[in-house]
DNA sequence: GATTGGATCAGTGGATACAAAAAGCCAGAG
DNA sequence: CTCTGGCTTTTTGTATCCACTGATCCAATC
């Protein structure tokens, strides 16, 4: 089983839940701009079902960020504003950082060692130049979310990451490979190594937070 | 308008909507048991309309956390376990935690006797016995969440908050009032008066840490 | 030429209808 | 008395249908 944060590899028992997962696949993946509507009958034709599992579907995707839903107008793929954009870096920061703090009782050199894994396919990942690195990325975090053994937690995480997840593409295929991303993951597992769970929590903080204004220029201007 | 966390005062304009706050409300006032299952039937009748706007409404309080949905089993009430109370409080300390030190710089004289006024309301609310104090002390947490002028952190919190509620009333109706509240509460009042941004953040963070074992009693045990 | 008013139409919200799945029930076997 | 297997009932999941809202477009007016 991937230790990806993404839930990209589910396959669904429900035709909503169908619905939920290849709307998300497609908003992270970055198909439908910001502000573009998505229309209920288009997107059940295209699956394959009614409209009606999809507009069920759009409630859970608006609840995670990902759409607007406005009464009587539809369902338009949410956009972030830069601010909006820091606010989600910010409440990364904390929340990563918790995540990090306690999953230092479960590391042992079995996990550092797989923790230099995957840091390894990241960088073989943004050589390639493919934004598969942003998959690689969003695994290593997720490991770590994954050691604090905290579910909601981990989950609460994920949204988040499924969010700012078009940017990060954005931001990779025009950056070519994120330069500082190396060494700061690299401390972060440093930071693990020396069993100081303080430390860990606030190199990941940093990390977080020094992404954020790298991205913002992909946001839209805020008013 | 009320600076309170909740989302109390609402009224729908879609039935979705009108299903989504009448089922919260119940669910925060502790009127459906953990475990319970709620019947999209019984409610679409009980505010008079159709299963299927109930139907939307479940798929935003599953997302909320407040109900579980599984495929062909229907709506079952979310219980806590001791674990992931826990869990809940870590997320609200540093979430509310940065909402604190985030709301620094809005921090006025006049902000600040606002607050004083908020805590007094709550001690009053206190000793009337009732769980008014509940929504006071929301309504306290909410005002700084509204400090911080960040509507998506706000709203997390406030989704947290929702979710903790009628175990906080269960809390309250058991123990009288919380008697270290008050202390913590001013505590975190004389470290925004303060103007130390890292401090407020540190004693918001231990006040509602604090809080968790209170309420651990009233979960369900982790097995 | 710009603005406004209304006709038209696409799209949304909600109700009802129907099929499929799970839960409850009962009888018979062990 | 308990377990099992199949029938019945209840409830869920999905599709279809209808009423109404909001958007668009065109023409008449200023």
């Amino acid at each position: 089983m991937s230790s990806s944060i993404a839930s990209f590899g589910k396959h669904a028992s429900t035709a909503e839940e169908e619905a939920y997962l290849h709307i998300q696949r497609a908003l992270r993946l970055g198909r439908y701009k910001p502000g573009e509507r998505l229309i209920p009958e288009d997107i059940a034709s295209e699956i394959g079902m009614s409209r009606m599992p999809v507009r069920e579907a759009f409630r859970r995707l608006a609840s995670d960020g990902l759409v607007v839903l406005r009464p009587n107008r539809g369902c338009i793929v949410a956009g972030l504003t830069v601010d909006e954009l820091y606010e989600i870096f910010e409440m990364r920061s904390v929340l990563e950082g918790l995540a990090v703090r306690l999953a230092m009782p479960r590391i042992d050199e079995d996990e550092l060692e797989e923790l230099d894994r995957l840091l390894e396919r990241m960088e073989r990942a943004g050589k390639s130049g493919s934004s598969d690195w942003v998959v690689r990325h969003q695994e290593f975090h997720g490991r770590i979310c994954a050691l604090s053994q905290r579910p909601k937690l981990t989950h609460q995480i994920a949204t988040l990451h499924a969010v700012i997840e078009p940017y990060m593409r954005i931001w990779f295929d025009y950056v070519e490979k994120p330069l500082s991303a190396r060494e700061e993951h690299a401390a972060v597992i440093a930071a693990l190594r020396s069993g100081d769970a303080h430390k860990a929590e606030q190199v990941m903080q940093y990390h977080i937070l020094g992404t954020a204004p790298l991205l913002a220029e992909f946001a839209t201007p805020s008013r």
